[in-house]
DNA sequence: GGAATAGTGCAACAGAAGTGCATTTAATGC
DNA sequence: GCATTAAATGCACTTCTGTTGCACTATTCC
């Protein structure tokens, strides 16, 4: 057994052949993917397939759906560090106008807010839109 | 000139028919509005007049889109005190999942975020999602 | 009044998200 | 091992939002 397969295994996930390429693929990326990211990758891949496996990683907490204000849905594999499910230590994510790649800055947390009374917090969402570091040494 | 007529002009906006109702409609929620509301709101409107309307709001400065986390764009009008074109003053929003509203919490900014070296920030969004005042009475 | 410009309506397209169902694959019990 | 069950996958199709092109209409400017 891989350390992957024990990963999924881990968070009842069965290890089959595609999530485990997906899986894989998504460890590689250093920024979030979107389903089409994947199918493009794959080009064996059915898109139902990816979208399931994608929904069942969410479900699972294995990773974490993130909004970039693209309307567009990427994932990204859960870090050591993330405990997106948990609490809300929230980690934010940057999106590069320039590449159009985002990115999870794992080590910044949203920091506390105050929310007028009879509002109930569940999930916070902070996305900074610019240039990011790669784009922005040209 | 009507009080709405005038605030168009001074952006620049010719005050059409179309355009006066539509600012009347997002002015009377409080909350950010989706094309699809306005489109059902009045059934003999086009929806590509609404989105362009939109639009043509958002360029001129008087209104604003959110990413609300659904992958639906919304907009809401700025209020006196959103300055969201000039600088990153910005305001956050929330989102309830129970009525899927969205509302501009103005009074509440964004709290600075220091970026790692190299990440130019141009803009930033802040979602927090959860339960509204409204509905966590019931 | 007539030319130029801006706004609107209609049609159509693109892309992403999502669903239903048949088929394959894997796990379980005997 | 083999049958039974459940899960995963592949295919087709639908829906919804966003978007563009083009013709037509209304408005402004001279």
């Amino acid at each position: 057994m891989t350390e992957i397969e024990k990963t999924l295994d881990n968070k009842s996930i069965r290890p089959t052949a595609m999530r485990i390429l997906i899986y894989k693929f998504m460890a590689g990326k250093k920024t979030a993917v979107a389903l089409t990211d994947i199918e493009n990758a794959f080009e064996k891949a059915e898109r139902t397939t990816l979208y399931r496996t994608l929904k069942t990683f969410e479900e699972k907490g294995i990773a974490h759906q993130i909004d970039d204000g693209t309307n567009i849905s990427k994932f990204a594999l859960c870090q050591p560090g993330c405990n997106c499910e948990i609490d809300q230590d929230l980690h934010l994510h940057f999106h590069c106008s320039q590449c159009d790649k985002t990115i999870c800055l794992t080590e910044h947390k949203i920091p506390h807010i105050n929310l007028p009374s009879g509002y109930i917090a569940e999930d916070v969402n902070l996305v900074i839109k610019g240039i990011c570091d790669s784009c922005s040494e040209h």
